[in-house]
DNA sequence: AAAGCTTGGTATATCGTTTCACCTATTGTC
DNA sequence: GACAATAGGTGAAACGATATACCAAGCTTT
């Protein structure tokens, strides 16, 4: 195992300065198109591979970007995070992807490291009720941040969100316009912001359309879970015909708990998602759902992100992705 | 936005020297309890953060991991990534995730780029076929590599991989113990080492238990294709009364090609997957695989870098995980 | 032919740490 | 009281690149 070769031997066996090899490697400078020969030639002789933490020391910049979110194994994260690689990795980006199990104590530590690691651009769930130290923390260090989902008060960030309450309220509207009278909400359980406004709109649809009164029953955000809570609330409450669900993953849960009811999802009672996951086209039956394309929201929010680190200057960016009824 | 505070800074704040302070926010070295205190209270009224690409140019040591992998996005791969997450996380490493789509180029970039990023390891699913100078490049940097799945030949690296033979040896097996006699081999495309070895192993049992002549079916590693492929199949090959499938994902597609195409999965035709996926539990009907646990592989995959990293001078680790049938 | 460009290149400071040799009091030992 | 040992701390050289100012030679220009 050899030592790796640095830019000075290179330099050495090509016969130039330090500063020559530098520009040539770099393709800035004027140097002759000789002299540009034999460098990369050494170079490459040499297997030699710059040093991106020094480059990065001396010039300010690099390409590392940081990503803190709640739940790395969570599929409609996992959705999000594949479009936020692909769109950063095209960009020639590297991203270090953390999970905070939404602890604010994690979170605070993940963020400093990223920090400490010199990550040029953050993106970032907030768990919820952020101290606003971890927000001075950032502004402090100057970092490019991008929020996403969870807008945190006064945010001074970029911010990618989803229009949950739209996205719930024509979710049940159109349950009622199937027919449905009796439409429980399904699913979540902290009470965290992107749940309420879910649940407002839900609340809101049930009341301009005048329906009865209505059921929030909570749930672990997981298929298996879904399946488990889902039985328990037919149980419960046998009148419900409908429901609107949190995310896809428990309406997937709570599809399959219908089946070995033995009722037919969609005739018998139905059920409608949030989020539009790969499964929820597959699914048997497939899933009706409001979608926001996972990895095309991944794309956008790394975008908005490059856009910022590009950009210091530019006002704040607020995207909201409207959720789109997809009947199945 | 104020300027990031430095360690220097802190000293001055402090009234103490540079060497002082990093000595005490290291914990490190002979400092008087009183003057350990004044340094770091200047530390935290300053917001300090120390820059981790300073000192890991200087100490020559971080904590920093890359991961090359063919495919983010795929199920399997995502649960075996959480596991890598998981253990790297709490050893407070980072490790940025690049996808080779097993494009050798997109490799050999991702890999130098690794390397130039200064990681302190790196985990690897090579893509098939791959250039020993790769190899090389990736030894003469001397850098700690740990290759996944892909057993690659004369591997100088550690490995961990999966009893592949076996698995489809003993799941065809069991299926001719359920009084199968005609069973196809279905999925995957390239012939990768991995495929040769699964298919390898199924012939050998299909031999063995003088079974008739078997049928390989190419389809690509997603429920989508599954399930249209396995459609496909059956049309063409109605004596098939049993599919040993490449993966789960391609699984669970077939099965629910069963399902559409009136069949009972299990009693019709029976299927049996690879990998044990998180949804092969819950999906309906769930599905019987062979079971390799793919988060707790990504962790025990993620250990054996960081024992690498810590005892560089061990003798070359090998890990072959077999593959456990889990009827459902 | 003196002044001014242009071309091709170099010397050196610098980024923010860690490391290491060394220094100065103070205390302990005989 | 001389000498070593120890406790507490400092100065300056790395690490490996980039940025900046500057230089020497050869051409133009007037």
């Amino acid at each position: 195992m050899a030592k790796k070769p640095t830019l000075t031997e290179v330099a050495k066996r090509a016969g130039v300065s330090l500063a020559t090899a530098s520009q040539v490697l770099r393709g800035v400078g004027r140097i002759s198109e000789e002299t540009r020969h034999i460098v990369r030639r050494a170079a490459t002789d040499l297997n030699y591979i710059r040093d991106a933490r020094a480059a990065s020391m001396r010039s300010g910049e690099n390409h590392e970007i940081g990503m803190v979110i709640h739940q790395i194994s969570n599929p409609f994260n996992a959705e999000v995070i594949s479009g936020v690689s692909d769109c950063l990795e095209a960009a020639g980006y590297f991203v270090s992807i953390l999970d905070s199990q939404n602890d604010p104590q994690r979170e605070r530590r993940h963020l400093s490291a990223l920090i400490a690691g010199a990550r040029s651009g953050l993106l970032w769930v907030p768990a919820e009720d952020d101290p606003s130290e971890t927000i001075d923390l950032l502004k402090q260090h100057g970092i490019a941040t991008v929020t996403f989902m969870r807008l945190i008060q006064d945010s001074p960030f970029d911010h990618v969100g989803i229009e949950n309450w739209q996205g719930t309220f024509d979710g049940t509207s159109h349950l009622h316009a199937c027919g449905h009278r009796r439409i429980a909400y399904f699913g979540g359980t902290q009470m965290t912001r992107v749940r309420r406004e879910r649940i407002d709109g839900y609340l809101a649809a049930v009341k301009a359309h005048g329906l009865e009164a209505p059921v929030v029953w909570d749930c672990d955000d997981s298929k298996i879970a879904g399946l488990n809570e889902a039985t328990t609330l037919l149980r419960e409450h046998p009148d419900v015909t409908a429901l609107v669900c949190n995310g896809d993953m428990v309406a997937l849960g709570a599809s399959l708990a219908l089946t070995r009811l033995g009722l037919e999802p969609g005739r018998d009672v139905s059920v409608i998602g949030f989020d539009d996951i790969a499964d929820a086209e597959v699914a048997t039956p497939p899933l009706t759902t409001m979608a926001i394309s996972p990895v095309a929201l991944g794309r956008r929010l790394a975008q908005t992100l490059l856009d910022r680190i590009q950009h210091p200057q530019q006002p704040q960016v607020m995207i909201n992705t409207r959720a789109e009824l997809v009947v199945r």
